[in-house]
DNA sequence: TTAAACTTGACTATTTTACTATGGTATATA
DNA sequence: TATATACCATAGTAAAATAGTCAAGTTTAA
């Protein structure tokens, strides 16, 4: 059970911005050079977080992108909605309304996976890109 | 991120024998038979629960496993660290005890995913086989 | 003695992940 | 208005992980 980098890098790209933005847009380059992160990968990424209006974007030269709301507004679930980090714990093979692996009823084990994702769903509702750059969190990126 | 289908059919593996053990060892062909898991599969799976004395098997005809404890006494993740189901958040690259990435500091993001790894490990450590077969959980197989 | 069961290790197809490659379009600034 | 610096979009792909299968046993109750 691991997070995929999608979702791991768009955390820390926008925590970039959140920290660096002095009213001025961050380029991609920038995020990349900082982080450490594929500035083609980082593209990508964005092009997630616009469409979903996490961030928006400045063209030409000095242009970049900049939050749509204050870091404390933006909260790691919506991040990992836009980019499709999928938080699923639940996989039965067929599963219909009632059942599961084509039976009449569920598994033994769905409620199981089911109290899990609201479980981690939770923490991510309750934090948001403010959490990780205030505070004893704070580190050089 | 998700489960992998190791971890998930070890619980359901071991919620069938809590549940059909009339102090009678149960064969992993009746469990692949209720579960819908492939039977050799589910030897791999066995010989690790095994190893780690979370069941003990009885050989000979009419025999297969028998759990080592009672049902409550089986946490989650005792189960995952068994079959090496690994709850895993962080994947830093070249992480080293003070940073990340080849940098001096860890990186911004880096005690959320700590965060992350304790609070579902926390969800792991609070339920055992026992709460998956009693109550208003108690499904058909 | 034989069928049912467990044991072990190697092997492999499929899927997912984590990118890269290519070829653009848009625009601020000099 | 030239052009460097951005963003935008789609396709492709190597490597890793997953989810098994295969083969060849050993053990033991009936």
């Amino acid at each position: 059970m691991k997070l995929t980098t999608k979702g791991r890098y768009a955390v820390m790209a926008l925590a970039d911005i959140a920290k660096f933005d002095k009213n001025n847009p961050i380029s991609l380059r920038d995020i990349s050079l900082r982080q450490g992160i594929s500035l083609l990968y980082l593209e990508q990424i964005f092009s997630k977080l616009k469409k979903n209006e996490i961030v928006k974007s400045v063209r030409g030269s000095n242009g970049g992108y900049i939050l749509t709301k204050s870091p404390e507004q933006i909260k790691l679930s919506n991040i990992f909605t836009a980019v499709q980090e999928e938080i699923k714990t639940v996989h039965c093979k067929k599963e219909s309304k009632r059942g599961c692996n084509g039976k009449a009823t569920k598994c033994i084990t769905h409620n199981l996976w089911d109290e899990l994702e609201l479980h981690i769903n939770d923490f991510f509702n309750k934090k948001n890109l403010g959490d990780l750059i205030k505070g004893k969190n704070e580190r050089v990126l």
